[in-house]
RNA sequence: GCGGGCGUGGCGGAAUGGCAGACGCGCUGGACUUAGGAUCCAGUGGGGAAACCCGUGGGAGUUCAAAUCUCCCCGCCCGCACCA
């Protein structure tokens, strides 16, 4: 017998399935599809040891599913364009184009170490032009909607990278680049940006898909719906208004004062002479906030008095008005009205202030004397409330907030804690967007039949903070489209988000060059059966993506809204020390060495045993050893004769009881495939290996009973180890892959045994078992386990309280 | 603070309310070997000579029976964090 010789082994089968076009992936209409789909790379150099964790399975995923019948798309690509080539660039002087394609390059050839069943003819790079010219397309088709706009606007900006940001890519209370970890800052630019706030209140429905409920969770959090009121406050004595949103329009009787951001327009107009200088003292600090860190969670809500008063709709009182940076001017109007009785931040504010705190909800059970605790943000009764007290808090909404709008020029309004998508940068690496300013007619868009907008490749990259683009004269100066005069480019190119949320479309077609996408691959492709990836994307390239679907269905393109059905997130492999990888700790793991080392099935099947894919966990340098040894246990016992092996503790199987393991076998690995549950599928597989090796030298051994389980082990393997499964199965004599060969079927009347174990306990406690024909009745097993040596010594000539009898499992007999 | 997840041997982890610790790593002893970081056999939660007792972060509860269900507490991880 020959050594298990992986390297020969993977290298061979590699190169076979590449002849042979293996995993050439073409509609088929007699087969039902499936689109597994996980995260594309961006193209750093290095395949990590993460790129195979998210990889690895999805590709047994997409295999097994292969083997269940379906046709299968698992197409992979490269995402890239974007800042550290661009950087490199810079550093190195290497230009980012040669920086990505060599890296490119690279990575395609770990990619196929892993013996993924990728069909690399759909490879997707987004750096090409044949590429982004659909960006470019879809910027048109938007712009053409009014979903892409230019606005001037306070937006995030980060000094490391130099440029701009959309909100979702600022994390954190204090606002970092998601990048680079810098603090971002806030700048007046002219910006382009999607208008995916038009889709917000659809982005909040997810009832056509299975999402995780953490992913749906933090998307609705991130957009933030609310419902409640808008209404104007008139300043007293003057023309002035400003107007305020609530979400508790039924506490508006517990107004005891009004906050204009720092930043509001009015607060100039309303301060009064004497309390200028100390308002606009305010304001100036308030302005440094954003640029100090705002580390302190516990900051003290403070502000100052403007001098100014408005007056309260309903009871026409005065109302003082004051300046404070915990409102932002960033959300609602800008002003609110301060109900600190019930708001948490408005009670604080008006502690630290010295104003009054009128209580106008009491608890649902209040009995209208005692006292109860302040702030009370709950539902209650209103109290205190004119007219309009003793109506639970809902009602009191409904009335109060008829009242205001009637009053105060109010309406009811939802506002969403979701911005428009800033897509604009101000980097050379991403898509120019195709717009061109003209002295004439202003902004006007490229001609599609003008697309693609051609990145110039001969940029110069000096460390200035400025776009290349802006500089490259040629590329700068264009005429209009329109009236033929002297005009300018946009120099700004596309957040790569853009890039990613459609990427899963032109592998459909990647090369068509008349439409972003087959329309009859798509309509039988499509959508995404199955998406895999990090949960770090959640709020970003997820909400992206199902926004373009939506805009990509509202242009005709697709019939369906969601753009992946189902999204399963892999968790994160941690270094052996249990800390994240990274170069700077020097606690990397290298596939390249375990490959080289170990072979590409023994790191899959280890990555898929080690931990539930949702899980991660540290990496095991000794824990990789079982996957090995676990894959020449089965090259030995496949392969060869194995000798003098297997447990000796009990009786080998009969070859019934060897087909009813098969069986049963197939029926656990497969359920735990389809939960994504490699690590006790293998598990299984381990354990009917070590039950064949018992069986080596019996009878059983080499009869059709062992046949059919050797085939079977084999086939349940090949998701995870495709190569040493496929040589194994050839050596068996088969002549087509395995790759091709159908996924055993569990027989449903071979599972069950004649006899079963009966665990007997008494008192709760496990005393004894007992082997008894499956269909025996829980009378019989009652009176079966009573009978029991150990029972009868226990009970010592009594009566046991109680007998539960469980058919199949267990008795319980309860003394004393 | 709010939302979500998780706490099981020396380690990674298994367990439709029904035998806790499957499978693997590591470790101990043995076999085979010139050799072993190969392979094979046996053992391996803790205590105890044994019968048996104790054990799933801590405490209470429901149940014939709880890692699993309920409540309280502790710890760790992730997300959001002045969103009116």
């Amino acid at each position: 017998m020959a050594e298990y010789d992986f390297k020969a082994i993977e290298s061979k089968w590699q190169k076979a399935w590449d002849e042979q076009g293996l995993y050439r992936q073409e509609v088929d209409r007699q087969r039902p599809k499936y689109y597994a789909l996980t995260m594309l790379p961006y193209p750093s150099g290095d395949l990590h040891i993460g790129h195979w964790y998210a990889m690895a399975p999805s590709d047994a995923n997409a295999r097994y599913h292969r083997m269940r019948g379906y046709n299968v798309l698992f197409p992979m690509g490269f995402d890239a364009f974007g800042l550290p080539a661009e950087n490199a660039a810079i550093k190195r002087g290497i230009h980012p184009r040669t920086w990505t394609m060599k890296n490119i390059e690279n990575m395609r050839r770990q990619l196929r170490s892993m013996g993924a069943m990728f069909d690399w003819r759909r490879e997707v790079v987004t750096c090409v032009p044949e590429y982004y010219k659909w960006n470019q397309w879809f910027f048109l088709q938007m712009y053409k909607r009014g979903l892409a706009y230019k606005k001037m606007a306070p937006v995030d900006f980060c000094p490391k990278c130099n440029t701009t940001l959309a909100r979702e890519q600022v994390v954190g209370p204090e606002r970092l680049c998601e990048r680079c970890d810098t603090p971002v800052v806030k700048k007046d630019l002219d910006q382009w940006f999607f208008r995916i706030t038009a889709y917000a209140d659809e982005l909040l429905d997810f009832s056509k898909i299975d999402w995780p409920e953490r992913v749906k969770t933090m998307q609705a959090n991130w957009i933030g719906r609310s419902e409640g009121v808008e209404f104007d406050f008139q300043v007293r004595g003057t023309e002035h208004r400003f107007r305020v949103f609530t979400t508790r329009i039924d506490t508006i009787y517990g107004v005891s004062f009004a906050v204009l951001a720092p930043e509001h327009p009015l607060v100039d107009e309303v301060t009064a002479p004497e309390n200028r200088s100390e308002v606009e003292a305010y304001q100036y600090k308030a302005s440094r906030q954003s640029e100090i860190d705002r580390l302190s969670t516990e900051r003290e809500r403070d502000g100052v008095f403007t001098g100014a008063y408005a007056i309260h709709p309903l009871t026409g009182k005065d109302i003082p008005i004051y300046v404070a940076d915990y409102v932002l001017m960033s959300y609602g109007t800008g002003a609110i009205m301060g109900v600190p009785a019930h708001d948490e931040r408005d009670y604080d504010f008006a502690r630290r202030m010295g104003l009054p705190i009128p209580a106008v909800v009491a608890p649902p059970d209040w009995d209208g004397q005692s006292s109860f605790g302040l702030p009370y943000v709950e539902p209650g009764v209103s109290i205190n409330s004119g007219e309009f007290s003793n109506l639970p808090t809902e009602e009191a909404k409904k009335r109060i907030g008829n009242a205001v709008i009637e009053k105060a020029n109010g309406k009811w309004t939802v506002h969403y804690r979701l911005r428009d998508w800033l897509i604009s940068r101000q980097r050379y690496w991403g898509t120019p967007i195709p717009i061109v300013y003209c002295e004439r007619c202003g902004i006007v868009p490229v001609p599609e039949e003008d697309l693609p907008v051609i990145l110039p490749d001969d940029a110069e990259f000096l460390p200035t903070g400025e776009s290349p683009l802006k500089f490259h004269e040629k590329f700068l100066h264009t005429t209009c489209p329109r009236c033929g005069g002297p005009a300018e480019r946009e120099t700004d190119t596309m957040d790569t988000f853009v890039d990613s949320s459609w990427y899963h479309y032109r592998y459909l077609s990647p090369h068509r060059d008349d439409v972003p996408f087959d329309p009859e691959e798509a309509a039988y492709w499509l959508p995404v059966d199955q998406y895999t990836g990090g949960v770090e994307h959640a709020v970003m390239h997820l909400l992206y993506t199902r926004f373009f679907t939506k805009v990509m269905r509202d242009l005709g393109l697709v019939n369906f809204d969601e753009p992946m059905i189902r999204l399963y997130n892999q968790g994160i492999i941690l270094a052996e020390d249990g800390a994240r990888m990274s170069k700077s700790r020097g606690n990397v793991v290298s596939p390249d060495d375990l490959v080289e080392r170990y072979g590409a099935d023994a790191v899959r099947t280890y990555l898929m045993f080690m931990a539930p894919w949702d899980q991660g966990g540290p990496w095991s340098s000794r824990g990789i050893g079982g996957a090995v040894r676990f894959l020449d246990r089965v090259w030995r016992l496949v392969a060869g004769k194995p000798e003098g092996a297997g447990d000796k503790r009990s009786a080998p199987l009969e070859a019934a009881g060897l087909h009813r393991l098969t069986h049963r076998t197939i029926q656990k690995v497969t359920e735990d495939f389809d939960h994504f549950r490699f690590n006790t599928a293998i598990a299984s597989l381990m354990e009917f290996t070590n039950e064949l090796y018992r069986l080596v030298g019996t009878p059983v051994y080499g009869s059709p009973a062992w046949e059919e389980a050797v085939d079977d082990l084999l086939l349940m393997l090949a998701p995870i180890a495709p190569h040493i499964t496929e040589e194994l199965w050839h050596q068996r004599g088969h002549t087509t892959s395995i790759h091709l060969a159908a996924w055993p079927v569990p027989d449903v009347s071979a599972l069950a045994d004649d006899t079963v174990t009966i665990v007997v306990q008494i008192n709760g406690k496990v005393r004894d078992r007992f082997e008894a024909p499956v269909n025996v009745t829980a009378d019989e097993l009652a009176r079966l386990a009573l009978a029991l040596p150990k029972v009868q010594a226990v009970l010592d000539g009594r009566a046991p309280r109680k007998v539960v009898a469980v058919p199949g499992h267990i008795v319980n007999v309860v003394v004393g």
